[in-house]
DNA sequence: GTACTTGCAAATACTTTGCAGGTAT
DNA sequence: ATACCTGCAAAGTATTTGCAAGTAC
């Protein structure tokens, strides 16, 4: 079970991915959810967002290597993933000479997408 | 009272600030508290962080020009500001060539502060 | 049987809203 | 009186937990 989670793609919440699961398997329910992404979280496989709109949002840690980080809407809510080598050498300076141990990081961009912004 | 949340300094929590507000005007209510948040916020005098540990922080919006991120201690919850210039400008060159109309952005570094880390 | 997983329902945490009473103009 | 602000209590949303039933070894 914790397998079908794995194959959903980037940015949903918990409700979206609940929803999907559902598709194919009716009586999961939202607990099992939680408890799939807990453990997920845990391992490192799924990383949590906190886009600042309700829910968090979770979404596979690339076993690809990708990395990224994500355009928010603050309008529509609309979510778009965007990379940036110069972004993530800054963060690594940063992370080096912290004073705490670094282990990850998120950037959040807050605008208006191109729909919403016309 | 609005005025009175505007003192409170870097990154609190709504109940810190509840708690801090009853200090001195003890009937006060967390919905006030809430409320008065979400003006600053709508007037730009208070940003709203979401730094993933349950509840959201609110810091005052610099009116001196001060810009910062946040250093999130996973284990304690401890939250320590920083500033970079190389991240900014890594940040503005991003932002400009968004498909957003971005208009903010947040930045958290995770990982263990040096009591948790030893 | 023992240990682990799971769905449901209840509980918890955080935040928002409705409303009645108070204050200011 | 009218309009606004505030505290309390209730509601709403997101997430976690307790527990009994189900599955695996």
């Amino acid at each position: 079970m914790i397998d079908a989670l794995a194959d959903e793609r980037c940015c949903l919440t918990a409700q979206e991915i609940h929803d999907r699961v559902r598709l194919e398997r009716p009586r999961v329910g939202i607990a099992s959810v939680y408890r799939a992404l807990e453990t997920l979280v845990e391992l490192g496989l799924v990383h949590r967002l906190e886009l600042g709109s309700g829910g968090a949002h979770y979404e596979p840690a690339a076993a690809t290597g990708d990395h990224h980080h994500h355009l928010v809407c603050g309008d529509c809510g609309r979510v778009e993933p965007f990379a940036d080598d110069r972004l993530e050498n800054a963060i690594d300076k940063v992370s080096a000479n912290a004073s705490f141990r670094i282990h990850g990081h998120d950037v959040v961009l807050r605008g208006a997408c191109d729909a919403c912004a016309g």
